[in-house]
DNA sequence: CTCTCGCCTGTTTTT
DNA sequence: CAGGCGAGAG
């Protein structure tokens, strides 16, 4: 095929990204300047123009969703079958290569992937083994730090090196005992898939030569979101043949908190010699109003690289800004817009989104929505592979594949009931620990006289129960549905009859079709290996239907890469976007504001920015005042509706600071009170104070909404 | 071993 | 406010 064929639809700083093919080459592309389109057009390119087998192309993507639409455009153009090539997220991408390597770092390729529950179950085993049940870093706490060190390729033995005293060295024990968990459950977890594929190419020449060669081309999307461990793995892989693209936008890096390094961005020709950089700065997405608006807030940050946003498109109309009395409010002030654009303007909800900071802001706008009689889809939160009922489910199909795997033995064994407690499965862990025999493996072989009678025979049926099933394990939804009838355990969630039974019930049927679905569209490999796969790295937003007819609910971390006609921003309080945490860290404050601006940016052309004035968080009722993002942007770019708004957006940056701790204040409708603690100083400080008259106890204020007495 | 009650803590965001 | 966890009874 000609080029200027397949290029006609590109602009030139679109088609210069594309035709530079040899060597590193780096995109920076804003918002809504047609990255997507470019790396699509990049693998139809490198297949049809040039020439390339598509199996030597590995590109990544930030979901497996996108990566499934992006090799069907480009299918599209090319127009045939992308055979072979290796495209999906880094950690799908590195389980392929751990499956085909797993030998070489002791496991077998049908390891089992934990996922963040798996691997937090996991620390808290440990911690109580290793006496840390009182540790002053919460399991939680421990199990991320565990995950940063793995981000930053720091094995237990290089971190017990550099440990500081202090918490620190109490964690290298549980670090170097989770590893050795992990191992011998024949089982990594989420940063394990980046990390062992980077360690395996350092410590193994001829295994790093042999995929580095295979793969000539490699693109990488949403490049400023990758962390140290990906930044590695790009560059070994890229080492034979150089030829690696890399497309992010520094302004829209939003997971520091997962170890994401902007400097990957910024560093990149400095570790890639002769790197060509092509920039996008035309938008393609949002009318002039908005784009205005997502210039204003960026701005605003200081690491970034300066470049500005234009587009050709039409005015629009400014972005609105509502004001709400308090969160119930807001819900159903929202939802009365979503149904004027529907019913009135005859939009389709698939183009209406509201976006919020936290995953507990979805309750309010499903309980309006559903009263209001709106379709929509919720995404993230709880996803349906993290319920308990699932997990379980999964829990008995990674055991039959792996039966090394003791976490999902201690998971199962003993659901439905069989008489197996938790007594038991520590005893069970102990032996299996002090004997290096996998947990499984020991109930097997039956020696079990440490146990309690009751729990030999209940383990003698599990065993059986395992071992027939495992005869059925290539085809998923056979197996899966053995499974279900076998175990008892709808009959055991019918039994209890809990007001959420029916609904756990309802999802196993789900879980059922979703294996028969699996089945179906994978007649070559029905496996319940490939079903859990699959099924073990699926994101949120793979969850998502664009065309479903329903109104998108979500976070805005959710919506990155997405975009839709109708936007609302919904909680934009001080405290709750930017979060209180980021209130006094510039750092995170301008990840926050980035944050925003991605929100900003999801919008094509109504956009809807909204805060409530009380809103109830934990139980307490709090004042709010409005994001300072919403301040920083110029007045005449907003249109602002809900009256109060001066009270709101109007208070000076002032330098003295009039209250301390045990003032007496007046506030406008609270009355009289006293104040306990002071969080921040200036304009940004939270005032907790103790109201007289309501006996309220605790009420976060600003500052600037009392009047000292 | 199992179940229930009551206390305590605390979530941002997700592969 | 909610979910998770531990203690204590059956």
């Amino acid at each position: 095929m000609k080029s200027e064929e397949l290029l006609k639809d590109l602009n030139p700083d679109q088609i210069k990204g594309v035709i530079e093919t040899e060597g590193p080459v780096l995109v920076l592309a804003g918002a809504g300047s047609g990255k997507t389109r470019l790396l699509t057009y990049k693998l139809a390119y490198l297949v049809k123009v040039l020439g390339i087998p598509a199996y030597s192309i590995f590109a990544t993507t930030f979901t497996n969703k996108a990566a499934g639409e992006m090799k069907a455009r480009a299918e599209r153009l090319v127009g045939g079958a992308l055979k072979g090539m290796w495209i999906g997220t880094f950690h799908s991408l590195c389980g392929r290569i751990l499956r085909i390597e797993a030998e070489a770092l002791g496991l077998t390729p049908e390891f089992t992937i934990y996922d963040e529950d798996d691997s937090l179950r996991l620390v808290k085993q440990i911690m109580r083994e290793l006496k840390l049940d009182n540790f002053k870093v919460s399991p939680r706490g421990v199990a991320s730090y565990i995950s940063s060190l793995k981000e930053k390729l720091i094995t237990p033995e290089e971190f017990n090196a550099i440990a500081m005293k202090g918490f620190e060295s109490e964690i290298v024990p549980v670090y170097k005992e989770y590893q050795a968990a992990l191992q011998r459950s024949n089982a990594v977890d989420f940063d394990d898939m980046i990390m062992y594929v980077v360690y395996l190419f350092r410590q193994n020449e001829e295994i790093h030569h042999r995929w580095a060669s295979r793969f000539q081309y490699i693109l990488v999307d949403e490049f400023q979101d990758t962390n140290r461990a990906q930044y590695e793995l790009v560059k070994l892989l890229s080492a034979v043949h150089r030829n690696v693209t890399v497309v992010g936008d520094d302004d829209q890096s939003i997971y520091g908190w997962r170890g994401a390094e902007i400097r990957n961005i910024l560093n990149f020709p400095n570790d890639f010699q002769g790197t060509k950089i092509v920039k996008l700065e035309q938008n393609y997405r949002s009318t002039r109003r908005i784009l205005e608006v997502a210039n204003a807030i960026v701005k605003n940050n200081s690491m970034r690289h300066e470049k500005r946003l234009w587009c050709n498109s039409e005015d629009g109309s400014l972005p609105t800004l509502n004001i709400y009395q308090n969160e119930y409010e807001e819900g159903s002030g929202i939802v009365k817009i979503i149904s004027r654009l529907i019913n009135d303007n005859g939009v389709s909800p698939n183009n209406i989104a509201i976006l919020y900071r936290t995953n507990a802001q979805s309750r309010i706008f499903e309980e309006e929505l559903r009263r209001a009689n709106i379709p929509y889809q919720v995404v993230g939160g709880i996803s349906f592979y993290q319920r308990s009922e699932i997990k379980d489910m999964l829990a008995y199909l990674k055991l039959i594949v792996n039966p090394k795997d003791n976490l999902s033995f201690a998971r199962i064994v003993n659901l439905p009931p069989r008489g197996v407690g938790k007594s038991s499965i520590q005893k069970l862990e102990k032996e299996s620990a002090s004997r290096g025999i996998p947990i499984f493996t020991l109930c097997r072989e039956g020696q079990l006289d440490f146990l309690p009678r009751l729990a030999q025979s209940g383990i003698k049926n599990f065993v059986s129960l395992i071992e027939e099933l495992k005869g059925k394990k290539d085809d998923v939804y056979v197996l899966l549905k053995e499974l279900v009838e076998k175990t008892g355990y709808i009959k055991m969630l019918e039994e209890e009859a809990e007001p959420e039974s029916e609904e756990r019930i309802e999802n196993i049927y789900e879980l059922l079709s979703s294996a028969y679905a699996f089945s179906e569209s994978h007649p070559e490999d029905r496996s319940v290996e490939g079903y859990l796969a699959e099924v073990s790295l699926l994101t949120s937003v793979d969850q998502w239907d664009p065309n479903s007819g329903r109104v998108s609910l979500m976070t805005v971390h959710s919506a990155k890469g997405l975009e839709f006609e109708y936007v609302f921003v919904a909680g934009l309080e001080h405290g709750l976007f930017p979060l209180a945490k980021a209130e006094f860290d510039n750092e995170l404050l301008e990840e926050e504001r980035r944050l925003f601006y991605v929100a900003t940016t999801r919008c094509k052309r109504g956009l809807w920015y909204s805060y409530a004035l009380t809103r109830r968080m934990h139980g307490n009722e709090n004042f709010c005042k409005a994001s300072q993002f919403l301040e920083e942007i110029p007045k005449e770019l907003l249109n602002v509706e809900g009256g109060s708004c001066d009270f709101a957006l109007q208070y000076e940056r002032d330098a003295d600071f009039p209250i301390s701790v045990n003032s007496r204040v007046l506030h406008p409708f609270f009355g009289f009170g006293r104040v306990l603690e002071i969080r921040g100083r200036g304009k940004n400080a939270i005032v907790t104070v103790l109201f007289e008259k309501f006996g309220i106890k605790k009420l976060a204020l600003a500052f600037t909404e009392l009047e000292i007495v």
